[in-house]
DNA sequence: GTTTCGAATGAAACCGGTTTCTCAATCACT
DNA sequence: AGTGATTGAGAAACCGGTTTCATTCGAAAC
């Protein structure tokens, strides 16, 4: 007659001739076990293939070493946002955590709790740490705040009328270096007229527009910026840009976009024209997202590093459960990557072939 | 004196003036509670803001609705497998559980258990079951076999010394058709010349190779194939094919690469050589790739349904959790996408210009 | 030789739910 | 009105660990 399966501490105990406590010991290290004893139940565990029970110890531990990465209104297959997840799971994997991956979706004006909400949220121990990345509404945060869960915010895509990053509880780069630095970089090969395309309705996009607001000084005039909103995705904004830029800022020598999904719209709209890059006109994109790798020419952008940035996240939250309060915001550069998309000015203009 | 915030069933029942075993009766919509005796619980319940702690829960339930996508020797920056893990993460959040994201690294004579196995293995009741993704040896699926826990693997990257796709607890796509299809639409453009661009060390380049060569019939000699191996990417095993197509088949007027960066780096090979895409010559690539996306000329390529992939590996899962048997492998088919990197043949052949 | 202390171990309580069993109250039907 | 079936609700066992507390035992201290 085959034995029972040893499957509970019950059962390393009894076949081992020792009580639960000894086991549990053994299983934690615990140091007053001789080491005759330990080495008795580490046998028997073995010879089984123990695996104790996650659940109960996590029900006496009182928690987990567990955080969900929810990921708001964006998809995990653009990369950037899956090189912030890699980054978190760096640093789980480091400290010998899980994540638990999660999606949400909803509007500026959702209520909660809804329905949308994953389980997750709604149980309690399951978790002990949010992770906010994607997009999110103030909404949602409000929320999350009366959860009473530990919880760091990717800063940046918070949509709020104002253009500070958040104060607490959250990782973000420095979107507006950054594009001061794409802009000096620009200046410094000579160009005088370079034009930013974006959508300024974004805070986010706003940003990247004020660092090349300051960084052009006194030739910036409103008018110096081409705003599309609401386009459907930034490729196609960039691509219908194109041609406002030639009529409006003809003198044109470089730009700057918003990101790297409209350079690749508006170096399409340029390739429709005959317009050369960087030849005829030099361009920087921003965020050096993977999409961008095989791009010819090969795109100068502002990196913004992804991967650390997940880590950050969840070092801080980490950090926030052991202090139980609510830390500073950090915040991370971004570094110029120049590629071929960019030459030196040589008077030329934005013309028409 | 502020009363103790209400954390457990205990509470609930105390408040309500019930009994514990009501509480949960209601927590689970058991029907053989009255509507008023329910409504007061829920009202508790409500201004409490209580959660229940999800790890009693599944101590007694003894389980999880929690699966594992274990991503093994791959990035998920990489868009194929992010792609799968958000089909993953779909089906998941249509059946309500969850997906925990981890991504392990062994070489293919590693031994298990060992410590660069994530934790959530070695424990018992953290998951329900593993979705392994990436590409897996079979050291590895030996080591989960004992663990008896269910899982289904991503078939097509499971390096064997075999041709045929795994047998049981696996999704896959059909490579071969997906080869074979692309190979006679390069046909009916009217190319003879057709060379296959690939490592064929690897299976999974192997397969493709296998459909492209039975869809060549007679005009597949051993030699149409440029086998480049042990490159440190694809990308730069496309590039370096360029000049030894160039060398051995001049007469070549199309190429089926074997994935999309493969058909990148030839691209770019062909690029630096003066040859035009499509008009000097035809490319197919294999995946169809978010990094595609922004290629110029656009790549045709085969399409590989990833979140497709993604949603059957996690569906399968729960079939064989509930049906306790190994079940057939699933297979799933491919999609020719025809952009514009292919043009009919016009009697032309690959020369530098 | 007794006292004292620390190490090794076991018994039992506990973590926060679910579920079975039991029983009282209500309802349907003759 | 009497009987059996059904419904609502509580007491207690249980899930599988961890931890506190008490106890035993041997070694060191006096």
């Amino acid at each position: 007659m085959k034995k029972r399966a040893i499957r509970t501490v019950y059962d390393i105990a009894e076949a081992a001739g020792v009580s639960v406590a000894t086991v549990s010991r053994v299983l934690n290290k615990h140091p007053n076990v001789s080491a005759k004893t330990r080495e008795r139940v580490l046998e028997f565990m073995r010879e089984s293939e123990f695996r104790p029970n996650a659940n109960a110890r996590r029900l006496v531990a009182g928690g987990t070493e567990q955080a969900c990465f929810l990921l708001s209104n964006r998809h995990v297959a653009h990369s950037f946002h899956s090189r912030i997840l890699m980054g978190v799971e760096d640093y789980f994997q480091h400290v010998g955590g899980h994540v638990v991956f999660t999606t949400i979706e909803y509007g500026p004006d959702a209520e909660f709790p809804n329905d949308a909400l994953p389980r997750i949220i709604r149980q309690r121990g399951d978790i002990n740490g949010l992770l906010l990345a994607g997009v999110n509404h103030p909404c949602f945060l409000k929320y999350v705040d009366r959860l009473h869960i530990p919880y760091v915010l990717f800063g940046n895509n918070l949509v709020t009328g104002l253009l500070e990053l958040p104060k607490k509880n959250s990782v973000s780069f420095d979107e507006v270096a950054g594009a001061h630095h794409a802009t000096v970089f620009l200046s410094e090969l000579g160009h005088r007229r370079i034009t930013f395309i974006g959508d300024l309705s974004k805070p986010w996009y706003r940003r990247r527009y004020e660092g090349y607001r300051t960084a052009m000084g006194t030739r910036a005039s409103p008018e110096s910026a081409i705003d599309i909103r609401n386009e459907e995705s930034a490729f196609e904004l960039g691509r219908k840009a194109v041609p406002l830029l030639v009529a409006k800022h003809p003198d044109t020598t470089a730009v700057l976009a918003q990101d790297d999904e409209t350079a690749c719209g508006i170096l399409d709209g340029f390739r429709r024209l005959g317009i050369r890059v960087p030849q005829d006109i030099s361009i920087v994109g921003y965020d050096d997202i993977t999409e961008i790798q095989y791009l010819h020419p090969a795109l100068t952008t502002v990196r913004v590093p992804k991967e650390k940035i997940g880590w950050s996240m969840a070092e801080l939250l980490s950090r926030t459960r052991e202090g139980r309060h609510a830390l500073m915001p950090e915040v991370i550069g971004t570094e110029l990557i120049v590629r071929d998309s960019c030459a030196k000015f040589m008077v030329k203009s934005v013309s028409v072939k």
